[in-house]
DNA sequence: TGACTAAATCGGTAAAAACCGATTAAAGGG
DNA sequence: CCCTTTAATCGGTTTTTACCGATTTAGTCA
């Protein structure tokens, strides 16, 4: 868990991902050219989110296709609803068999 | 966004808020006798998670009094619900008026 | 095959984070 | 006032992260 918010720490990592968030796919590239840093950082950018499940890879020719990995992103959103609950992980689970939850009550 | 998620980065620092989510607040020597790591590490947690608005910070006599910010991690929720959309920030906002979404989609 | 392109990996440096023990500061009780 | 408790801060070491340019790997095409 701490790893999947490790991998959302850094500002060029979050870039990244907002760019995948409405693009369906991109390859390595199309990153680089539009951020301040080297194409090896980039890399490395890609790696990180890659090992830590937020984002998924396929090689095309001589490409690199990355997408981004939706569900585990829901799953950090989850865990994450849990904490700033005041109900706890139990009372979280239990209401999920139920009625519908919110991330942000009314009150 | 990123120093936000930075603050949940780390094992101790989510074991510290896992504490507080189910607990209302907590005085900082509480969190040292159930971890591992010295007095001092932990307060310098503290105040990573202080300046990231996760947690809030009042002192009452000797001791120091920390509560979860749980509207700062609504907050996070809601970013990373918009970046795991597939249909952009701009269409989670609409969707906001009109009728609720789920963050785990029964897929 | 050789030139070209795309992207990962290597080798290295600089900065940041994690951690500790010791010290300091400040409140409370005898 | 002195002693204790609580927690922040200081000084320092070690580990990790971020970053770069250079190199390597691998696919494509003439």
């Amino acid at each position: 868990m701490a790893e999947g918010f490790k991998a959302l720490s850094h500002p060029s990592r979050l870039e990244i991902i907002r760019k995948l968030s409405g693009q369906d796919h991109c390859c390595a590239g199309d990153f680089c050219c539009c951020m301040p840093i080297a194409q090896s950082t980039v890399s490395q950018h890609l790696e990180m989110l890659k090992s830590a499940g937020i984002v998924e890879w396929k090689a095309q020719g001589t490409k690199s296709i990355y997408t981004l990995n939706r569900a585990r992103l829901n799953e950090l959103v989850f865990a994450l609803q849990q904490l700033a609950s005041d109900e706890g992980p139990a009372a979280s689970l239990l209401r999920a068999g139920g009625e519908t939850g919110s991330a942000a009550p009314e009150g």
